[in-house]
RNA sequence: UAAGACGGCCGGACAGCCGCGCCAUGGCUUUGACCAUGGUGAGGAAAGUCCGGGCAUCAGGGGAACAAGGCACCGGAUAACGUCCGGCUGGGGCAACCCAAGGGAAAGUGCCACAGAAAAUAACCGCCCGUCUAAACGGCAGGUAAGGUUGAAAAGGCGAGGUAAGAGCUCACCGCGGUGGUGGCAACAUCAUCGGUCAAGGUAAACCCUGCCUGAUGCAAGACCAAGUUAGGGGCAUCAAGGUGUAUUUUUUUUAAGAUACAAACCGGAUGACAUAAGGCGUUCUCCCCUUACUCCAGAGGUGGGUCGCAUUGAGCUUCGAUAGCAAUAUCAAGCCAAGAUGAAUGGCUGUCGGUUUGAGCUUGCUCAAAUUACAGAACCCGGCUUAUAGGCUGUCUUAUUUG
RNA sequence: GGAGAGGUGGCAGAGCGGUUUAAUGCAGCGGUCUUGAAAACCGUCGUGGGCGCGAGCCCACCCAGAGUUCGAAUCUCUGCCUCUCCG
């Protein structure tokens, strides 16, 4: 699974439309992408809002999710998903190991959520 | 040794694994949002955007007046500055040293609440003389600014003489001002001499006056490339002389047709060459010079682009090198070339050694353990200022105490 | 990145350097009216500290900190926060 960087405002606002799970450390939103994908590829933005500090700060942040995604996207990401995690005010703080896994458990759980949407949009195409 | 004053500097180090941006070279059996190798990769404030420049666009430049804004003891440094250095004056500190928007209130205008007799040519109380009366502490007519309460502030201070009472009315000293000498580039200092209504408070971060400085907009400036959309209308000038109009004339019985000339009202056309005109960026005027696809009003598209600007040569940085200077700094010499992103690159984990704090142990400066390791992230580039900042290193000086 | 505008009680929003500003409106609280409510009318009403048995009185506060002034919500400087604009 190759990981790409969403780097558009329009990609980000429509991550924002769809799904969104809150664990520790991290906000996730995420939306499956409207154009049609071949390869095996998902896609990932990072976000930190002016409210977490100074610049500095938010670079930080941005930082520790591109690590923490590096180690879990290649594995838990869907094909063809966006995910757009946005950074808290404690993702700085906590340790490492921790918000590696609360990621995990975030994109699984979204994972699930757009299985079964999608199942039932499939199912009222098929009648 | 203790307390303090003023500078200068640093802003953790090393190693391993997994990753990131840019540049160079190479690879391709996916020419890519690809892979490999090598190089390189945040600060003293990168911050605030408070000043000063470079650079870009408004075509370029000179002059005058006004407006708007800024600066303000004196001299120097600088590309420039509201910055820096040296000095002066005033204030603070035992001292080292520190602080000051520090020109003008005898050019003019305004304001000074409350209180108080009075906030600026005054006279409420008081003091004193004269007079009315038998007499007065009462009335009348004067003199006076010593004293009074108020207030932030009451038209020099203090002492003596003087006087009816008083007053720079007179005098000494201090203060203030003028003139002259001396020292200094100057601000100013100092000495001498003269001045008594020497002078009439404060406020200019109130208007203002004086002197000096400033064109506007900021890299989202701006240049180029690619793609795509649109609807015109009014006004001015000139030209031609089309239609219309008027006059003359030819043919002709007339209608009518043709030709020539004129006009510039209407309709339509072309052009915006010369000239005129307009414009040229705070306003007005002026001198060059320049521009004009005339000028005004509408309308459509556009927030999906890309490249350059933009990052190795500059007012460049460093030097406990030299020379000049008290210094800022200048000149010369030597050395150095140092990030370039655009949802925005430096991170994650581990180990070792440091720094700081706390606790324990004792060998009293070591060991062990735990915690902690600031402020903060380049976005066109420089010179400053201001603000934030754990902790540490270092130099010079002052005061106090002790010892020699 | 750059260029501006603003910050006053719970909210909105006036405010010539001066007695006591905290005007005024909304909201809140109490009352009149009503069977009850709304509307209307009347009164009251900021926060913190100190003193007082109490009624009440005093001081400070207009985003924060300095300065000018006899005296700043107001004038000047510095910082913080909020909002707007740019192609």
């Amino acid at each position: 699974m190759k990981v790409f960087i969403l780097k558009k405002r329009k990609d980000f606002v429509e991550a924002a439309k769809e799904f969104k799970v809150v664990v520790n450390g991290v906000v996730l939103q995420a939306a499956l992408s409207l154009s049609p994908i071949c390869d095996d590829i998902c896609f990932v933005g990072y976000t930190a809002t002016k409210k977490l500090g100074k610049a500095h700060v938010r670079n930080r942040t941005k930082r520790r999710l591109r690590a923490a995604a590096a180690l879990v996207m290649p594995k838990a990401g869907m094909k063809g998903v966006k995910y757009v995690m946005i950074g808290r005010h404690n993702t700085t703080s906590l340790n490492f190991a921790y918000l590696t896994r609360k990621l995990l458990e975030a994109v699984t759980e979204i994972n699930k959520q757009i299985c079964e949407k999608e199942g039932k949009d499939v199912a009222l195409a098929d009648d």
